[in-house]
DNA sequence: GACTCGGGTTACCGCTAGTAACACCGTACG
DNA sequence: CGTACGGTGTTACTAGCGGTAACCCGAGTC
């Protein structure tokens, strides 16, 4: 009876919070990473405190949304990075696999990449570092991983590869968040460039003859 | 004497301005991206619609504010980068000094990167895309420029090279903001595997055999 | 019927960005 | 001398934010 009924509760609960989260994404669709609180729970048919039990501030709302988000693209990411596939093309797979998410939904990406941080709390010795949206840490902590596994670099091959990890996410998300405010060409050829890039055709180039006063 | 009485007030506005800017420089520094203009405005030792007059909006302090420190590691950044070095050298003098200078003066480095955008004007379709810190996009072009002058790419060399421009800040950004964060290694070592990416160490190295289910 | 308890609301607090209206003060002009 | 004026500064305000305390009401229980 106790454990059932608690668990009705909970199911209840649950339901209310997908509600709400559905109702949030909504309007962060809509207006952008600046949806205020009295809007989502305006779009939910609900007021402001019922949010706040549910999500305790603003900070815990966004990351639950967020989360869902960054879990579903995470999971397509790993897809494409487990192929069974040589190594370059795994690597083009998955860089094309972010650029047609951040291409497809843009809001939800800038969303993701700008989570507020409106914290009014204790903001005394704020955080340095560590201030960049946690979906490009995740990646780049899966992609550290994935690299570990399966590259052979050597003796400090698990540092080499973090660094390497966030290196490359870092590369594939300023390279697509220009591209997608400036579309300079198709996504193909974004995504050959940057493997260009990685493939070492930069240090392969031979210097220009000629070049301004050089 | 209009002409001069014009730049007489010109001057004392332009000393005005740059006290304010002091000001509010310190008090960022000291409060984070979050600095409000009450606060900033008691630091100047005046009040907020004095600060309106000279900058309109909070935007506008902030971009003047994040402009001169911008300017200040562009510059640095570009000796490195127009040194009489080989290639390598010059990648590496590059990456150590955009790391050193995040490393001496992290809180600059957050506020360049998060520049607040609270702008509450204006924000029905809000701008998708360009949402990163106008420091990582003017850092990409320069990159850019630098390669188109100095690297031989054949055809399509300054599309490419805008590409690789904007990748390769976006990967010393991001490794830097998650060194700076962990501190798992010696700035030099950052410097050296950064280097070693770009240098196609990724396409060189071989598949790791035994590894789990592979 | 009294009593609790979970879901919901109203009404508020303290804060923010931004502004309108007023006050002071040196200066040119009649 | 008086007076109108532009620049510099202030006080006092609005609108809206995140967040919360206090209350309210219906359902189940003894």
């Amino acid at each position: 009876m106790d454990t059932t009924q608690r668990t009705d509760q909970q199911r209840s609960a649950d339901r209310r919070r997908r509600e709400l989260l559905e109702a949030a994404d909504r309007v962060v669709l809509r207006d952008g990473p600046q949806a205020s609180m009295n809007a989502i729970a305006a779009e939910a048919g609900i007021t402001k405190p019922i949010l706040y039990r549910h999500f305790g501030d603003k900070g815990g709302l966004y990351a639950a949304l967020a989360k869902r988000h960054t879990d579903a693209l995470l999971s397509s990411l790993r897809a494409a990075l487990d192929a069974p596939a040589d190594r370059r093309e795994r690597v083009e797979s998955t860089l094309d696999t972010y650029l047609a998410a951040i291409e497809a939904r843009p809001q939800v990406y800038r969303f993701l990449m700008h989570p507020a941080e409106g914290s009014t709390g204790t903001d005394q010795g704020f955080d340095v570092g560590k201030h960049s949206a946690p979906l490009l840490r995740r990646m780049g902590e899966d992609l550290a991983q994935v690299i570990e596994e399966r590259v052979d670099l050597g003796p400090g091959s698990q540092q080499l590869a973090r660094v390497w990890g966030h290196g490359i996410v870092g590369m594939m998300h300023a390279a697509g968040d220009w591209w997608l405010g400036e579309r300079p060409c198709s996504r193909a050829e974004l995504v050959r460039s940057l493997a260009d890039l990685l493939w070492g055709r930069l240090a392969a180039a031979g210097d220009r003859v000629g070049g301004p006063g050089f």
